[in-house]
DNA sequence: TTGGAACTGGACGGTACAGTACCCATGGAG
DNA sequence: CTCCATGGGTACTGTACCGTCCAGTTCCAA
C-alpha cells in the first residue's frame, strides 16, 4: 500500500487510462501511437501492453469509461424533478442545462471519436448509442410522462416527445460542433436555443 | 479523340474519382491506400499521382464533388412550392421527402466521412457545413417565409424555424445512422417521423 | 532482509503505405 | 516502316508504427 491507498499497478493503470483518453480525444484512433500514450503516461510501452492486450482493447476501455461518466451526468439532469408551477420557465431551464451538458467539449469529442471509428468498432458505436443516447432519452421520456400524468402535458408517445425535445435543442449546435471541430457557441446562443426549443415543445405538447 | 468523345486522360480521371469515392466512403480516409484506389480504378498508382498531386487533394476533390451532387438534390427538395390548401398534408410530404433524401446511404456516409476527418481537414468540414447544411437550411427558411407571407404560418425567425423543422425530423434517424453504421429504417418508421414532426412544427408555427 | 512481481528502456522484426524513379508500350507523323 | 513523344506500369525508398523480447531495476509484502 502507498500514499494513494492503491498499489503501484493500479496507479499505472489509471495513468495509462488518463493519458490514452487525452491522446485519443485529441488525435483520433489512427492518429495516436502507443508510444505517444506511453510517453504521456510516463510509463514504458511494455507496461501499457501488460494492462491492455492491444490498441483496440485500450480504445474500447477508455471510450466505455468516458461514456459511463457522461451517462451519469445526463441521468442526473434528465431525471430531476420539474416544478409544476411555471412549467415553461422550468422546461427552459432543463433545456438550458441539457445544452450545456451536451455541447461540453468532452462530450462532443467523444461523439466524434465514436462516429469516426464506427466502421472499425461497430459494437462500440452501437453500445454508445444504446447506453449513452437511448438511455438518456428514456430518462427524459420518464420525466415527461410524469408531467403528463399530472395533466401538465398532453403526450401520446413519451419517447417520441423526448426525441423531439432533444432534436429541437441539439440539432443546430451539435451539428455545427461535429463539422467545424471546436464549436464556438456563446452563452447567449445557448440561451436562445433553449428558450425557442422549449417554446415550440410546449406549443405542441401542452 | 475516341469512342466517348473525351480523351483517355479524361476517362481515367473519371475512373479515379469514382473509385476513390467508393473506397473512401467504404473505408474512411486513413483506412484507404492509394494502391486500393488505383487497383479499383484499373489504373496505375503513377496515373493517380499524375491527376492528383497527393492523397489529401484527391480526398478534397471527391468530397466536394459529392457535396455538390447532394446540394442540388436538397435545393430541389426544399425550394419546391407548397400548396396552400391542405398545409399539414403538404408539409408532411415535404418532411417525408427530406427524410428520404437525408437518410440516403450516400449522404450518411459522406457525413460520417467528413466528421471523422474534420480534425485533419477543418476547411473541408467548414465548407460542407456552410454549403451543404446552412445553404439547405436557408432554402428551407425561404420556403417557410413564403408561407408566412401568405399568412399560413406565424414565424419570427424563418431560419430558426427551418432548424426546428429539420431537428424534429432528423435527430433520431441521423444519429442512429451515425453511430450504428448502416441504418435500418423501415419506410414505416420514416412515415411516422414525418407525420409527427410536421404535426409538432405546425402546432408551434401555425 | 529477501524473494518475487511489476516496471523500465531500448532495440528490433514485420508490415503497411505515401510518394518517386525509371523503364516500357502504344500510337500518331512523316 | 521508322522514329519520337506521351502516358502507363513496376519496383523502389523512406518512414511510421504495432507488438515483442530481453536484461536490468524498482517496488512491495512478509
Amino acid at each position: 500500500m502507498d500514499i494513494n491507498g492503491q498499489g503501484r499497478s493500479a496507479r499505472k493503470h489509471q495513468a495509462i487510462m488518463e493519458a490514452a483518453t487525452a491522446v485519443f480525444m485529441e488525435k483520433g484512433y489512427a492518429g495516436t501511437s502507443m508510444d505517444d500514450i506511453a510517453r504521456l503516461a510516463a510509463v514504458s510501452k511494455q507496461t501499457v501492453y501488460k494492462h491492455f492486450s492491444d490498441k483496440e482493447k485500450l480504445f474500447s476501455a477508455i471510450v466505455l469509461a468516458t461514456t459511463d461518466r457522461i451517462d451519469s451526468t445526463i441521468d442526473l439532469l434528465a431525471g430531476g424533478p420539474i416544478d409544476a408551477a411555471d412549467l415553461e420557465e422550468n422546461l427552459t431551464r432543463l433545456a438550458r442545462r441539457f445544452l450545456t451538458a451536451l455541447t461540453h467539449p468532452e462530450v462532443i469529442q467523444l461523439r466524434r471519436l465514436i462516429i469516426a471509428n464506427a466502421d472499425i468498432f461497430p459494437d462500440l458505436g452501437t453500445e454508445w448509442y444504446e447506453r449513452g443516447f437511448e438511455r438518456g432519452l428514456a430518462t427524459l421520456a420518464a420525466t415527461f410522462q410524469r408531467l403528463a400524468d399530472q395533466g401538465l402535458l398532453r403526450i401520446d408517445d413519451a419517447l417520441l416527445a423526448a426525441n423531439h425535445f432533444s432534436g429541437l435543442l441539439l440539432w443546430i449546435p451539435v451539428n455545427k460542433a461535429m463539422f467545424t471541430g471546436r464549436s464556438q457557441h456563446t452563452e447567449a446562443d445557448l440561451d436562445r436555443y433553449a428558450a425557442a426549443g422549449a417554446r415550440v415543445f410546449l406549443a405542441a405538447y401542452r
